[in-house]
DNA sequence: AGAGCCATGTAAGAGGTTACATGATTAG
DNA sequence: CTAATCATGTAACCTCTTACATGGCTCT
């Protein structure tokens, strides 16, 4: 369709923004490795059985894709390390880019309830191995957004009372009040 | 490992097998419009203000997508109905097996207590609206397969109290239960 | 005259899964 | 001899998101 307007494509300002746990997981744990490893090494921590591995499961394949990512964003370096009768390694080393980027992720809480069970859980567990001293601020941080996320939740329910041809959204929003609560308890029992 | 075992490449048995609750969800809408109906049509109630739309949020582009796929898997039929001054719709028909398809889809609980919060809502809205007599039916067999996690999980917790130096797999498992516990108690509330 | 509705899509990319490829070495 | 371990990937295929294209008609 349509020629061309001239501009050739817009630099798709933020592609969605996820958290994406997996690529700062890899990132986080070349740090709890002193700043550098290889990937092979790095696998077998995402595998069943492994603490990691129950929560965020990785395949090889997607561990080795993450870590060229990881090297076209600059936050990781590679050189090959021949191994003799082994095949050669390729090790990653964490820039300061990159450890920027896992001391920001590791700072801040995750936005949505949802993301309690995957991104949060792994936060967590980096915090703990990376810098103890700050899980009770992240925690402390975490609470505050999902009582936020609480009240709102609270207004919508409020609101939507006069409303009887919705009982449909009133259970969503029950669901979703419950869940947070479940959450935040649970951060209260940390 | 195999040069070549002759099969091209194998089918590909089950792509991952996730329940697919968009384009259940077009199908259903399908259903409860008499089992025909067009895309823009549809799209209206994946707004934001819809009861649909504040659980399951599609671009009219998805939505387009999705009916396309629909299509392929024989669950629709599409004809062009020339419209006078508008645009032609397409209009889209639910097949036998289409209708076979979100009967299936409606009267089967969701495996994972995250699918809770998108799949089984949106079933829950679908049955209401398509088999009200059928709603007390899901929820004890949803019901079911949730307290059967709880207690594989409650399980687990157990098993894991010799393991001292692992207080993130507690944490990981009490979260579990917490949030599997909250999702309990929701459909016990409904 | 301009905004917004009707109605349908394509393009491009991120993120993810599963299967398959390769090939030497070491442990049972 | 066979299986597992070390070590690295590619191919093919998904879903989902965002941006953009097209073009007449109706309402203010």
């Amino acid at each position: 369709m349509a020629r061309d307007t001239g501009r050739t494509r817009s630099p798709r300002t933020r592609p969605g923004r996820a958290s994406m746990p997996a690529e700062h997981a890899v990132l986080a744990l070349l740090a709890t490795g002193g700043g550098t490893g290889h990937g092979y090494d790095l696998a077998r921590q995402f595998q069943a059985g492994q603490p990691l591995g129950e929560v965020l499961r990785l395949e090889p394949s997607m561990l080795y894709h993450h870590l060229k990512k990881l090297e076209r964003n600059g936050w990781v370096t590679t050189e090959v390390e021949p191994q003799g009768s082994r095949p050669p390694r390729q090790v990653h080393t964490l820039t300061e880019a990159g450890r920027a980027e896992v001391d920001g992720w590791l700072a801040e809480p995750v936005e949505r309830t949802r993301e309690i069970r995957l991104d949060f859980l792994v936060k967590l567990y980096f915090v703990r191995r990376l810098a103890p001293q700050s899980v009770p601020a992240l925690i402390d941080r975490q609470r505050v957004v999902l009582t936020s996320a609480l009240t709102r939740l609270r207004n919508q329910t409020a609101m939507g009372t006069g409303n009887e041809d919705a009982p449909f959204t009133r259970d969503v929003l029950d669901l979703r009040l419950r869940q947070t609560q479940a959450a935040i308890d649970w951060l209260d029992g940390l």
